[in-house]
RNA sequence: GUCCCCAUCGUCUAGCCUGGUCCAGGACACCGGCCUUUCACGCCGGCGACAGGGGUUCAAAUCCCCUUGGGGACGCCA
């Protein structure tokens, strides 16, 4: 990784500095904040404390779903506390579905929180305290400014080739509350505030590039800036690991906290997930909510490998369990650079995760799948035995289910262009060789299952292509199926000798 | 435009902090071979990168600077 120097240290140091915490505490009861204060377990021990913020405007996606995952697994890696939280002070934009798509991607990752969900919209009362007291102390003031006079002031800006920003017009005016007026926090005029990044190392941000951003809008709502700021200060999250985009907003939560006399979280920023163009992913680049991939047939285990190992690495290794993640998540080794996000390696990686886990669990998985596809299946035990024969060839859910179908529906049709090379007249003899050998065995599994061919290849005096082709196409329909005996076994005898006798009659037909 | 960040195979990445063990390792994809009753799995092999230029040094993928390229931010969105 390309580790700043001292980079390690740097955040020993900042973790120890919330060993004994109790000072952020006492302040904290004094402005009254006490009745926000969440509580969690040992945190004055030093523990842990993450977070994810999501805003309820829209499904969870997967530059999110990784933000979760890091945040999530720090906490369960340490011990820690996780928390989540809705950022819904956008009362335009936030949605109740929103929000159960929220909750549902969540639970399909298997991400599960300690804490919350806590909903911004019902903690304003304490946005509106710290917003009194920062008024109080000097540290924002009123204005009155409309839009149409802020759009201008960018314009100049930007005519003079600066940041379009608000030009502090209202800043010594100690005006008061006003029918649509709102507050802006006071910036420094001078001096940087810069912080020490767990992944990015030091970022420093002149303060003249910041403008008096606003913290509460004219209709007395909190915006972001301070609700986060707030929030992350009275849950007490210490560690906040977040996307790239969020770099900008850093120094004006921490010129918030510095106002309130607090100290400051460690922030990790995340470089963001680029499509194939290595533009920010985006719906044009496919599929980018976490649901669709599960509608995909990704096993969400796979999700969150392939989600950890898109800018995070643990050495060379590429396949994680959940468990492994857990033992084995470091934050020091998330990567500094964006990732393109590689549907192949996602396929690739539930593969692996497919022929990993016990065909059990793998069946529990395909049942929705199974249902989707509208394949019923009676015999459970039947259905084990089938999933395994399909493991090692199916990439998704999805596709295993489709493979799955020969073995439940009868054959509709015959693979056309298997059919003109298997389905020769002669191949009658053989299937029907082949089946006065099946219908003697007794035990019809798959080690006693050889025999029975080597004996109808020596009377017919044919190679093994001849007998097995046409019987692989009778019974699956298909050219590519499982292996030949141990996908008989699954069949049954009597399903099996039931489609030869099918297929020979189709093959007569023929003429 | 201004500020911030980033830069190793097509892609994900190891290595970079603590320079030499790296004519750069692994994985996905791709190509070839083996295995083989099909399709796969598996195994073996191949292709393929330190963005460019300057320094520093006996020695640089690793440290410094510049250039170029990419991304992000600049909202009464979050």
């Amino acid at each position: 990784m390309r580790t700043s120097g001292g980079k390690k240290k740097l955040i020993a140091a900042v973790c120890s500095q919330w060993l004994p915490c109790p000072a952020s505490d006492c302040r904290v009861n004094q402005t009254n904040y006490h009745s926000f204060l969440i509580h969690t377990t040992g945190d004055a021990m030093g523990e842990i404390i993450t977070r994810f913020p999501p805003s309820p405007t829209g499904y969870l996606h997967v530059g999110g779903a990784r933000t979760a995952l890091f945040n999530w697994l720090y906490a369960r890696k340490t011990g820690g506390t996780f928390i989540l939280r809705i950022e819904d002070t956008d009362l335009e934009r936030s949605t109740e579905a929103s929000v159960q798509a929220i909750f549902d991607g969540l639970e399909w990752l298997g991400i599960d929180w300690d804490q919350g969900p806590f909903y911004q919209t019902q903690r304003f009362d304490l946005y509106k305290e710290v917003i009194a007291k920062l008024l109080e102390e000097g540290h924002a003031y009123w204005c009155t400014c409309t839009p149409e006079e802020i759009e201008e002031m960018r314009e100049t800006a930007r005519a003079n080739g600066e940041k379009p920003k608000y030009n502090g017009k209202c800043r010594e005016r100690h005006l008061g509350p006003t029918e649509g007026a709102v507050v802006r926090f006071k910036v420094p005029l001078a001096g940087a505030t810069a912080f020490e990044d767990m992944v990015k190392g030091r970022i420093s941000i002149p303060n003249a590039e910041l403008d008096d951003f606003i913290i509460q809008r004219s209709d007395g709502s909190p915006t972001y800036n301070l609700a986060v700021a707030v929030d992350d200060l009275t849950m007490k999250v210490n560690t906040i690991l977040r996307g790239d985009d969020h770099v900008n907003n850093t120094p004006k939560q921490i010129l918030i906290l510095q106002a309130m006399g607090e100290t400051v979280p460690t922030y990790g920023h995340v470089p963001m997930v680029l499509g194939s163009d290595k533009a920010r992913l985006s719906k044009r680049h496919g599929a980018t909510s976490v649901t669709e991939y599960r509608d995909m047939g990704i096993l969400p285990d796979a999700m969150i490998n392939y989600l950890a190992r898109l800018g995070w690495s643990c050495g060379d290794q590429e396949f994680f369990t959940r468990e492994d993640l857990i033992e084995k998540f470091n934050p020091d080794h998330i990567g500094r650079s964006p990732g393109v996000f590689d549907q192949e390696k996602l396929l690739a990686i539930n593969h692996d995760h497919i022929q990993q886990k016990p065909a059990e669990e793998i069946t529990e998985a395909l049942l929705p799948y199974l249902e989707k596809a509208g394949i019923q299946v009676a015999d459970r035990d039947q259905l084990v035995k089938a999933v395994k024969t399909l493991a090692p060839r199916s990439h998704t859910l999805v596709e295993m289910a489709e493979n799955a179908r020969f073995y439940f529906e009868g054959i509709k049709e015959y693979d056309p262009k298997m059919a003109k090379k298997a389905f020769k007249p002669a191949a009658v003899d053989a299937l029907l060789a082949m089946k006065e050998a099946l219908a003697a065995v007794d035990e019809f599994t798959e080690s006693h299952l050889e025999a029975p061919f080597h004996a109808v290849m020596e009377k017919l005096e044919v190679g093994f292509g001849k007998v097995a082709q046409p019987l692989r196409l009778a019974v699956s329909g298909t050219g590519a199926s499982p292996g030949m005996y141990e996908m008989l076994e699954v069949l049954g005898k009597e399903e099996t000798l039931k489609r030869i006798d099918d297929a020979v009659a189709h093959i007569r037909a023929l003429g």
